[in-house]
DNA sequence: GCAATTATTATTCGTTTGTATAACAAGAGC
DNA sequence: GCTCTTGTTATACAAACGAATAATAATTGC
């Protein structure tokens, strides 16, 4: 009588990513109040019984995202950077790269303001956040250590630290700028 | 029998006020996720139905509470800056009191980002925040305006909105470091 | 093919949410 | 002191939430 739903079974890996990719495109479009695991269930095609199959708890998936998030940003900056030239261009692309789509968009911007909350309040989801921001601070200040070498500067570790600093400071505002207002800039005014 | 709470009736301006606050506190410190009415009441030493009684909604009440929010830092730092002497001077006071407490604090990011969400779907909160953030804008840019004029330069209308966007993206990249770790700068590094 | 396994669907549960309504009591006007 | 107004409390309600359980069908191993 009552036609179930068909269905295939993916492997499990493939399975937690489609979970995963869900809840970001969730919390990205819908914000993080609205990211019910009925709504991740939809975007992800099942329904809402399985996510506790994978995950224990809502909180756990959201970290898992979180995981994902922070580890996809760390390898795309790393991958667009390292097979250039000189030190100069490879601090260039590193900013551009932070500073143009898709990095620089505004559903990202609602990612990131969803997931602060989280950070703030939750151990495991704040050891997530520090890691990746000191992954990100040491790839800018080995880039701008670089170019001050090739400038004939010796690398002083205050002066690196601070420059490092200023460098992920000035990306960071002019990233949160960009993506909030988007109608405010003209096409690679930002860069 | 069933012992009522005694209570004494506020203003009406105070207690609107009242609601405010709690919800601008409620939101920094649990999150915008679990601010509910209930908790904005208790934080209010009122109970939830009076709420209603005061905005038609709680997408109401918080409306209310982030155009206060908006408000109440544009004035913060008009307050902090207009009495003071030399053009270069005001600017590093407008800086400082940007990147220093009370502006500088770890709940007013939390309570920034609970706000992005709801600005990016409400259109009434996206209003608030584009008025806000020219506003605050159009001061950067006349106080940098009048440093470039000190220094007997010519303000170019192009040349300043590049300089007043760069200012501002730096302060904002700063305030976004400053506030999200705070362990990881000494005091006073910052500014 | 057939039986065992388990990934997936379907349904249910208790709680919490925003909102609505009813009951009451504090203060104002006379 | 009494009545009237309305600010405030108390209770109720439907919807939605995260979570738990039961039922079922797709796949695997033989």
């Amino acid at each position: 009588m009552t036609a179930r739903r068909s269905f295939t079974r993916e492997g499990e890996d493939q399975r937690r990513q489609d979970l995963v990719d869900a809840t970001l495109t969730c919390i990205a479009t819908l914000g993080m109040e609205r990211t019910t695991v009925r709504e991740i269930a939809i975007k992800a095609g099942v329904t809402a019984g399985l996510i506790r199959h994978y995950f224990a708890s809502k909180d756990e998936l959201v970290l898992a995202a979180y995981t994902h998030y922070v580890e996809q940003i760390t390898v795309q900056s790393r991958e667009a950077v390292d097979m250039s030239a000189a030190p100069l261009q490879r601090l260039a692309i590193f900013v551009r790269t932070s500073l143009t789509p898709p990095v620089l968009d505004q559903t990202k911007l609602s990612l990131w303001a969803g997931f602060i909350e989280h950070v703030r309040t939750n151990p495991a989801m704040a050891t997530v956040h520090r890691q990746g921001y000191l992954a990100s601070r040491d790839d800018a200040t080995a880039l701008i250590g670089a170019v001050l070498v090739e400038s004939g500067q010796r690398p002083d570790a205050a002066i690196l630290r601070r420059f490092s600093i200023a460098v992920n400071a000035i990306i960071d505002g002019l990233w949160l700028e960009g993506s909030m207002s988007p109608d405010d800039f003209e096409s690679g005014e930002i860069v």
